[in-house]
DNA sequence: TAGTGGTCTAGACCACACG
DNA sequence: GTGTGGTCTAGACCACTAA
């Protein structure tokens, strides 16, 4: 009988820990906040480094952390909301959007793309990069897939790339009638470039939104925007002007 | 001068074995097929386990794997598509939706959700609990906030709680005229409760859609659903009918 | 009971930012 | 440099599943 039942089911001490962190942080940190570095935090709490970061990852993937290699660790302002479908039938480039076009080539997209825009095997299309910018901050990292023959011919156009020709590209787009889109929201891992564009280290958590633009009966371009998912909010608003609130709902019992 | 710079940019051991298990699962493996199993995988790759594990994890979250505990690291489908905001201006319990009302209780909602209705701090609202299931899986949980002030008075009805209340109340709801729709979507890790609803692990990464039912122009309803992020891909469908291909675009450069 | 993934430890070294 | 977070190791034990 010498045993006393502490716990039946014992909770994980990671899991515990990042309880104990995040009540902290809504009690004794404001944002921005520069917390003690995990050597010490894990001293703290009698734990080993690699529990302690087990409890900050979570508690970073739940934006209420953010974590710089040779600075430290910040308490994370609430996630910002980020319009991804408030404009109804609007083509990307359209005026008032705050993307930035930053290049665009002729490449040949990968299989899963080209299936998707009905482009042959080896065909090239229309990339054009662009970034997105929100409070100051990068938010997110876009390649737009347009195929040559929803655009009138651009080989003579006298940018050969960067910024300029993006624009060409956005501009013809606007020519087409766009009859509808849908978008799908996933969760992925930075890529390296992507992850470098939005400031994060690479495998970085992401919500990739591929949104299909419907013209003519046909999938006129194909977008595929990376968003760093510990800072955003993506919102959808289907309602008639609506104001939204800034942080609506963080998530509780 | 004896350095040889092998690496100017040495690649994260995880991140290299990630690539390589990655091209593994595209061409020697089939869905459902069990890898195997963690200890032999780290020594295949001359790796310490738990560097191993940091990239299946990554796998996972990409939803490529799937690991369950006492049994193995099983190759995941392609994630489901799960439609989030295609019914235009639908009321939660409408017909065809295919959410599961489980339970009905009265509760004073989290501070955070009684802003957004505009109740007051202590007042009880109806919480209506949901569980959707595709394809024969268990992908979300919901909790559907309902003032008292939306519906009929509802305290004199016979069902005290459970599916049958669950139902009233979503079937007094749709009594009112439904005037817009508003969603937001962001990432998060299961609760206890959450997870075992959905058959991961407390902690696990969910996508967390908030939507603010707008009706008489107030808030007259607030949705918090949580859908599994390694299985399901959220599609928002905006244009006119046309049908959506199943899985469209995986990310490639 | 045997085998799996999940948790945890106590170290070590590396890449990066900043003064 | 100094200090930070990021990566990696080689173990150990636990919780769960299935034979």
């Amino acid at each position: 009988m010498g045993t006393t039942q502490l716990e039946s089911v014992p909770e994980p001490k990671y899991w515990h820990l990042k309880t104990v962190l995040s009540e902290a942080l809504d009690s004794e940190f404001a944002v921005g906040e520069i917390l003690p570095n995990e050597r010490d935090l894990a001293a703290r709490f009698g734990v080993a480094r690699a529990t302690l970061r087990q409890a900050l990852e979570q508690l970073e993937l739940e934006g209420r952390l953010q974590r710089r290699r040779g600075v430290g660790t910040t308490v994370a302002p609430p996630r910002m909301g980020v319009a991804v479908g408030t404009e109804q039938h609007i083509w990307p480039g359209a005026a008032g959007d705050d993307w930035q076009p930053a290049d665009s080539t002729l490449e040949v997209p990968p299989a899963s793309v080209a299936g998707v825009l009905d482009t042959g095997a080896d065909e090239t299309v229309h990339l054009v990069r662009r970034s997105r910018v929100s409070h100051g901050q990068p938010v997110a990292a876009e390649l737009l897939y347009v195929p040559a023959s929803s655009v009138r011919d651009l080989s003579a156009i006298d940018a050969p790339a960067g910024a300029a020709r993006a624009r060409a590209v956005l501009r013809e787009l606007q020519r087409l009638e766009l009859e509808g889109r849908e978008s799908a929201v996933e969760l992925g891992s930075a890529r390296a470039d992507d992850a470098k564009q939005l400031d994060r280290l690479p495998g970085a958590p992401v919500l990739v939104v591929t949104t299909r633009y419907v013209a003519q009966g046909r999938t006129a371009a194909l977008s595929v925007a990376t968003y760093r998912a510990d800072t955003c909010r993506l919102t959808f608003g289907d309602s008639g002007g609506v104001e939204i609130h800034e942080g609506p709902a963080r998530q509780a019992s």
